[in-house]
DNA sequence: GACATAGTATATCAGTCGATATAGTCGTCG
DNA sequence: CGACGACTATATCGACTGATATACTATGTC
């Protein structure tokens, strides 16, 4: 309704110490709706754990919303980012009509490797794979967003490699579901907020090296069996 | 705290009335915790959808948390109802040392095939897919039930015959991984509440059919790949 | 040094939450 | 019939929610 006053940067100048607040109240929010969700998280919460004051966030951000918001499309930037080098490879690949079936799979391989990076490094990655599930079963606000960037980044073009494989349209419900069971082999990995079958509660180097190589693996077996089947 | 006070059922005859608001109590709540989660669905909200008064939930069960266990306590119980006919052949398999190899890869089969029948079939199966994808992200009182049980019923068994069929130990921090990426792409279907890509909102039967179809196929090019494999 | 602006702090609003005290209705059995 | 127990309805409690009005401090410009 109000267009709000969020703060104009018309002095360049010094007010960082505001920047900082932002900041640190972005990563307080961050983690508490990752561990309670959108409505289970209070503001209160968060600006205690952040050490500002309760209108700190409506004056940064607005309201509630505005700063889910602002989590949400600080997340699915970072996804941007960290496809941007592979996305283009697999659109020329799948815009040029006589690319080999050895590096479509090579592609799709390469893919869902990315995604598992994705899912098991930077800042805040324990929370940033919460708010990623949640995306897929939560109701809220802005979280449509995360999963349509998701369709884009991530789902579409593994789809659309899987489908050239297969040699069948993009289109079939069938191809949908392939790729929904190919993705799910990583999706899974953001959900063992505290799995006992993973070794202490982070993510340590020895099983993201593990999850790299299982789903390359088994990536690489479902894509030639995909082959023989097309090809007989 | 109180054990407070469930009605006894001394009179086993016509106080049927009650026993017919208790299910509708449940079959709202479901829905709406489903929908809204733990803290976001409120008490009152549930007894206006499911046509009752307020203290009709304190009355049936205790408090909100008392709810909220019987509606898991519920989907434990029916989930182990569905195992329970593959259960013990996996466990028999799994304790006869020479089994073959192919009949430890036909009961990974069956078993993610018979779990992916487990979450697209039965009565609210929408609201209940919900809650198990939930259950991995959320904690709130009850859901370690629920993921104890998922670990007892379908992870554990599947661990176990992936194992054997790796020839390496079940305590392996790689064969837990495997076994999460196998159990993933079944997963993953319990989180499309509003996929567009799969036709429709609900699942149809074809849906059904192509993820068992693909779910099978993508095991068994994983198996066959983990024979090849161990047996180099 | 005075003013404007960025940013912070206190106090409080109305609404909703889960829970319960209290009173009432209904069928069943002695 | 009349009392008892299963069950339902009304009203309300204290706590907490998101939001905001209001006043304050600090900083940079003129």
């Amino acid at each position: 309704m109000t267009d709000a006053r969020i703060p104009v940067r018309s002095r360049p100048a010094i007010q960082a110490r505001g920047e900082d607040t932002r900041r640190r109240i972005l990563e307080t929010a961050l983690d508490l709706f990752a561990a309670h969700g959108y409505e289970g998280a209070s503001t209160r919460q968060i600006a205690e754990g952040a050490g500002v004051n309760l209108p700190a966030i409506q004056y940064y951000f607005g309201n509630k919303e505005g700063l889910y918001r602002a989590i949400i499309e600080g997340i699915a930037a970072d996804t941007d980012r960290h496809m941007a080098s592979l996305a283009p490879r697999v659109r020329a690949a799948l815009d040029a009509p006589d690319t080999p079936r050895e590096e479509l799979a090579a592609l799709l391989c390469e893919m869902l490797e990315t995604f598992v990076v994705l899912v098991t490094s930077g800042t805040q990655i324990e929370s940033r794979r919460l708010i990623f599930a949640r995306a897929e079963i939560e109701e809220t606000p802005g979280l449509d967003v995360l999963h349509e960037n998701g369709m884009r980044q991530i789902f579409n073009p593994c789809l659309g490699l899987l489908s050239r494989l297969h040699g069948k349209p993009a289109t079939d419900q069938e191809m949908a579901v392939r790729t929904l069971a190919l993705i799910g082999q990583v999706v899974i990995f953001c959900n063992n907020h505290k799995q006992p079958v993973l070794a202490g509660s982070g993510l340590d180097a020895e099983s993201v090296r593990l999850m790299k190589v299982v789903v390359r693996e088994h990536t690489d077996a479902i894509c030639r069996a995909a082959v023989a089947t097309s090809a007989k």
